[in-house]
DNA sequence: GTCTATACCACGATAGAC
DNA sequence: GTCTATCGTGGTATAGAC
């Protein structure tokens, strides 16, 4: 009854993020309508107002939900105390989790400029707080003398970017496994902040 | 005369591509209204149309003169033939171009979803050939052996991915100066690539 | 919670006078 | 080359019946 009318909505308004997510992910929320999203539920415009209060708040669940699951997946991974195991537990989850989710990651990068000021401030707090977890592993590896890391911050954008990246091009049946690009970064981004150097 | 009259209205297409670029870098393609530009030069919307095809082909011609410019201005630098030489030549030229462009870049590299079919071909054939300039630097180090790159067209992805990101943080008035980060990349650039090792 | 119907507004693009 | 005016369409969001 009011157990199961909850959990049929519920299961509505998840039906409904996952279709204005793959909708958003491939043309864009500006280009989206909501009738668009509407008719791939299979439901009338009105109706999807029951599940959200507009436009807007559906852009910012997408995107709420998407870091919040990548922070509870990078804490469930948890990194080794060693910088340098911490490191490579790091990128392979980083390259792993955003491969296996393009539309999320698109999403959450390229919609930022739709967001009203409020929601802004909210969704970059929690990118960066992820961003930050990464940024401590390179910090305790250069107090440790086994990264030679000029600036921390500006290596973590480096390396975000030069991982997040990977998206843009990588695909499944191409030339290389996941797992083969995954070791090529770890390669590199172990490199570019001098890990495993003669001290 | 017919002169004046073309020169006015090269400059009129001019300075609509400017007002363009500058409202799509800030709202997106999609969300940037044809009324709104032409508010913005000073023009009734039917004039604009007197300055191009229709909607599409002012997003075409504002990516198209992007990469154009990029890639006579990387033309233009003639980095040297020594791999480490050029190497440093090309990070320090991507970073310093990009960071001067904000609004180009993000369009760029943001509203590629947003041209049709045949348009985006030869976009993507444009970007292509200036990521193929760096590819060469990388493979020609790599057969010289003084660089250590496992894949050439994946560190070249990586490395492009790492410095374009440095438009999404970087401020003129913030924390380092523009050669400062020159540096910090030139420095990472070059280690994720095993320059400058024992051979 | 979904439906039909609609308010109200903005969109891209065009026509034709000047 | 720009203007005014307009076409035809589709946008977000709401009202009220069921």
């Amino acid at each position: 009854m009011s157990r199961q009318t909850r959990s049929r909505s519920a299961e509505t308004g998840a039906r409904i993020r996952a279709a204005a997510l793959r909708l958003i992910a491939r043309d864009g929320y500006a280009a989206v309508s909501m009738r668009q999203i509407a008719g791939e539920v299979g439901l009338q415009v009105g109706a999807l107002y029951n599940h959200m209060a507009d436009k807007q708040s559906l852009l910012v669940a997408l995107m709420r939900e998407h870091l919040e699951a990548l922070l509870a997946a990078l804490e469930a991974e948890a990194l080794p105390e060693d910088p340098e195991a911490a490191l490579e537990g790091f990128v392979r989850f980083h390259i792993r989790y955003h491969a296996a989710r393009p539309d999320e990651v698109f999403i959450a990068y390229m919609e930022l400029r739709n967001l009203a000021p409020e929601n802004f401030a909210g969704i970059e707090r929690l990118r960066r707080s992820y961003e930050d977890r990464l940024q401590a592993v390179l910090e305790r590896g250069a107090e440790r003398g086994v990264f030679a890391v000029r600036d921390a911050r500006v290596a973590t954008m480096a390396v975000i970017a030069m991982l997040t990246g990977v998206t843009t091009w990588f695909r499944p049946e191409g030339r290389l496994s996941l797992e083969a690009v995954e070791a090529i970064y770890v390669d590199m981004v172990r490199k570019a902040v001098g890990a495993g150097r003669p001290g």
